[in-house]
DNA sequence: GAGGTTCCTTGATCCTGATCAACGCGGCAA
DNA sequence: TTGCCGCGTTGATCAGGATCAAGGAACCTC
């Protein structure tokens, strides 16, 4: 495994530009790859931004490519015939997004937040996945890793209440801010910026628009948070945020 | 893959008697084995059976040993700190029960129903998951059809009514409950037994015990189904099932 | 048979979050 | 400027499911 991979000075590296930041967690598929497969897999790649809104992958029809996420944020959502939706999992730089070993995904992926992308054809990865055993390893702790990720999103909205939800998600974002260093921020407390739409986040907690709107007002009036711009939160004090969501 | 792997009669058949159920659906470990290995898990695995609501493994304690389910139900459940709980997976022959690569999994097991285990040792699978790249393969397979389940679990809790939930579950135990054949059943009806309690089916649900009753007497007087004991449920036309899970 | 247990159902009432509706704000095009 | 939009907030009301409460049926053990 690559623990703490950056031994190679990012200069020399040997790694395609494209795939740097899948060293950083197992989420991505190039840290399991030779030399010469990410020289190939960067041949057969290009790189691509998506616009918040922009369809990765549908439902409908089957998925011909395969993408890393380099920057940004997607999201994954299922809908019923009625039009009710539900957003079933977001992922952040450097996750894979495709469904290996089937042709459709009953999933939609969309870009949430503009995109950059590492996409590749189909059958490169598939090819790839057959004569590296370690990259199949590293597909498969993604997939356990999506698998926690779901799960514990189903505790959330099985059994928490509204307040704990929204709290549940704002400290999931936090978590998934990298921390400004040395900008002097108290021990602690943190400042982001949501990627979602409050629709998007209705979506995702199993809650409509206004009660979003309404917990994160309460979560706000009881000094949890502070809601700098609509979308710009400040958490003064992560414990606190930590004691709202119900776990 | 083995699509149709019951070529091999039977009594002919080189696998160890534990494993035969594995080679049915991609969610067991022993259809990637070769011969050797089969019969190394063979050797250090045993047969265990385990009484509905023992522990097959727990958030708390690190899990030494895996299994493969041989016959009956397994819940996976995670709970919050005040004992609100949720069910997050169920579990058939033959899946495999273990979280691989961590120590810990944040979920705890048990069985459901009367269940039969073949149970080894953690150090055992691991080595053969680093000289066999097929076990992985269908280790992987399960867990992204896992995470299927539990992304329809996650639109079912996000979006579904009482009603659909209950509709849900009813159709999902149904499509897991193999057809009795011959028995003269009209087409497009099922006659099967819940292996849960009422109060397991709202957890899985996220309802209330009495949401569940009362959902299952609603669907009753419409017609959709009939219960015959507690448990035995009879379903007379399967698409007036369909037509109720709200997809 | 009495008493306990567990599992399930049903009724009455309550409350959380959905629904319906109005409005504020900023951006953008005509 | 005037209208839009899309996005978010807030208020009033409604309703689906939770909660509280009681009781029935099947199965123990004593």
């Amino acid at each position: 495994m690559t623990k703490s991979a950056t031994s190679v000075p990012l200069e020399n590296d040997p790694l395609p530009d494209l795939c740097r930041a899948c060293k950083a967690r197992h989420r991505g598929i190039c840290g399991a790859l030779d030399a010469q497969q990410l020289a190939e897999l960067n041949r057969r790649s290009h790189k691509q931004v998506v616009e918040p809104g922009k369809t990765l992958m549908d439902a409908e029809e089957p998925t011909s490519a395969y993408s890393n996420i380099l920057a940004g944020v997607v999201k994954l959502s299922k809908m019923l015939p009625d039009g009710r939706q539900q957003i079933v999992g977001l992922q952040f730089a450097p996750d894979f997004v495709g469904r290996p070993f089937s042709q459709e995904s009953a999933l939609k992926a969309e870009a949430v937040t503009s995109t950059v992308l590492c996409t590749f054809p189909r059958n490169v990865l598939e090819r790839m996945i057959a004569d590296s055993a370690g990259l199949e390893h590293n597909l498969y702790l993604q997939a356990l890793a999506e698998l926690d990720d779901a799960r514990d999103l189903l505790l959330t909205l099985g059994r928490k209440t509204a307040r704990e939800r929204v709290a549940t998600f704002l400290l999931m974002i936090a978590r998934h801010t990298p921390k400004a260093e040395g900008t002097g921020e108290p021990q602690g407390s943190t400042d982001f910026e949501l990627p979602l739409t409050r629709a998007e986040i209705a979506d995702f907690l199993g809650l409509t628009i206004e009660t979003v709107s309404r917990q994160l007002t309460k979560l706000k009036g009881s000094g949890v948070i502070r809601v700098e711009a609509n979308r710009r939160i400040c958490v003064p004090d992560l414990e606190l945020l930590e004691a709202e969501t119900g776990d």
